[in-house]
RNA sequence: CGGGCGGUAGCUUAGCUCGGUAAAGCGCCUGGUUUGGGACCAGGAGACCGCGAGUUCGAAUCUCGCCCGCCCGACCA
């Protein structure tokens, strides 16, 4: 069954393969895979609608979650009148370098009296417009989320990973309190960890940034990190808690139970079209893509066989007999009928990464059977079509489970515990993933990290597990359990 | 935003040095033969040669400016 290996690395054509130029896969593979594209405006994606339908599923899963924990959706202003973006120091500092500013409009493109912001993140406005609805502890916590597209001027693009326009939601929430508050940060990662672990089957670390990757104006930042089949780090999502940082900028504030004025605590967090490339990069390899099962467009793909119109009356009879199950099993399937041969399906939907291709043809018919092939092993087993509902579920939920067994596998296989900089400095020079480490917690260590060890940041800081040993850098005693490693 | 490279049909590219009828493969369309791992034959459509200016009798080719992309740096969800 398996004896075809160096064959089967040929039945895409046209994708580079991955061990001879990751970056020029990645490329290849969105875009042979149509799932998204450059559009001619420089750094500005069009996410087509394979690659958008995996961010539907992602957009669904994490809402269905935030609805049920009581968060309610908005609409927020697209343009940000400057004055609100300069209120938080840090805020302003952080961002000033990526905004696009519109400042003429009209059909004789008037200068406009005040300078506008494309939204690169919603705290600002969100922060100016919030406080008319919070009066009281009553109006408490105030949950907000909206589904947009934010504007970052990068110089360097990447389909998916970097963008001048990207697509996200973004979480702003206003407490009574700092603990409130803080375990609102804690409960999204909870969900990001899910929809990254559960959904993406993508393994993560999560743990708090250091204070130089601390977003700006936040007082902590949680994040969670995915490694890459190339050996690099992505940051899958950030949840930030700004205390009262922000509501002192835009004075939100309440009246509490004593009757008495109180600064809010608030929260920011999101996750972006990123994920879609997360995805990409954590399973694809050298046939393509590999979609896990709950974000898959197309779950089943269905490859009739025949060789004339009777061939095909009798596979097209066969198959409508029992496609109906998979409906009522909420299998998301097709049938490709398309005019092609059957090789230039098989190879088209592993391109596409379906997990599960059914091939049907007479003989199958006569035997009422269909061949199942998934795209993980890419073995061929001979299943009755009795019960086949049941049965594909089955499969897709084991499918879903390897794939992020095989992705935690890789994880750990590329997971290292190193004492000394020297040690981080030659192992980065050989191979990527992720090396734990103590650190002291200074800043100027850090920055020493980064500086010899060619980009290697700090990812994460792990707050579960007590620091012990010494700082890699200085041998002080270690503050924190920190995972290095360079990231895209 | 700095340094390097590139842009010719939907895609990948040749042609450019040395100016003179725009080519190929893949893909697409039509017909036929085919169909259990990327088929074959025949015919056909498809190109403001990235955009604009300049030099020239004549520019894909030479010059300048701009736009877009790739690689390397700094910045980054």
């Amino acid at each position: 069954m398996k004896q075809e290996t160096e064959e089967q690395q040929d039945f895409v054509k046209e994708v580079t393969k991955m061990s001879d130029d990751f970056d020029r896969w990645y490329t290849d593979v969105v875009r042979k895979a149509e799932m998204a594209d450059w559009s001619g405006v420089r750094g500005m994606m069009v996410v087509r609608p394979y690659g958008w339908a995996m961010w539907e599923a992602i957009m669904r899963a994490f809402d269905d979650m935030i609805k049920e924990s009581g968060h309610e959706n908005w609409a927020f202003p697209l343009l940000i009148p400057r004055e609100y973006l300069m209120k938080e120091a840090e805020h302003v500092e952080g961002f000033a370098p990526e905004v696009a500013w519109v400042t003429k409009a009209g059909g004789g493109m008037e200068e406009l009296e005040e300078p506008l912001a494309v939204r690169p993140t919603s705290e600002t406005i969100i922060g100016a417009i919030i406080k008319r609805y919070i009066q009281s502890h009553r109006d408490l916590p105030k949950l907000t989320n909206q589904w947009n597209s934010v504007v970052r001027w990068e110089m360097r693009s990447r389909l998916f990973l970097r963008s001048r326009e990207f697509w996200w939601q973004e979480g702003h929430t206003f407490h009574a309190s700092g603990q409130e508050a803080m375990d609102e940060a804690q409960l999204i990662l909870g969900y990001y960890r899910s929809i990254a672990e559960d959904w993406l089957a993508v393994p993560v670390l999560v743990g708090k940034k250091s204070p130089a990757e601390t977003f700006p104006g936040a007082v902590h930042t949680l994040t969670l990190e995915g490694l890459m089949r190339d050996g690099l780090a992505l940051q899958m999502g950030t949840s930030h808690y700004f205390g009262q940082n922000f509501a002192r900028a835009y004075d939100i504030s309440f009246s509490n139970r004593e009757n008495e004025r109180e600064l809010c605590y608030s929260t920011s967090w999101g996750i972006s079209t990123r994920l879609v490339g997360a995805l990409v990069m954590a399973h694809g390899d050298d046939s393509g893509l590999i979609v896990p099962p709950r974000i898959a467009p197309t779950q089943v793909i269905v490859v009739p066989i025949f060789r004339d119109d009777e061939g095909r009356a009798k596979v097209e009879r066969f198959i409508s007999s029992w496609a109906g199950e998979l409906k009522a099993a909420g299998i998301r399937h097709r049938v490709d009928w398309r005019d092609e041969r059957p090789g230039d399906k098989y190879a088209h939907w592993e391109l596409k990464g379906v997990p599960i291709r059914l091939n049907v043809g007479a003989r199958d018919a006569d035997a009422g059977n269909v061949e199942m092939v998934d795209r993980l092993t890419r073995e061929r087993v001979s299943i009755p079509v009795a019960g086949i509902g049941q049965r594909l579920t089955k499969a897709l939920d084991a499918f879903q489970r390897e794939l992020f067994d095989r992705a935690q596998k890789f994880q750990r296989d590329n997971t290292y515990e190193l004492g000394t900089l020297d040690e981080v400095v030659a192992h980065f020079r050989e191979r990527g993933g992720f090396v734990w480490a103590g650190w002291c917690g200074d800043a100027e260590e850090e920055a020493k990290i980064k500086a010899d060890a060619g980009g290697v940041t700090v990812r994460v800081i792990d707050e579960a597990t007590e620091a012990a040993g010494k700082c890699l850098v200085c041998s002080k005693p270690a503050k924190f359990r920190v995972a290095l490693a360079k990231a895209y």
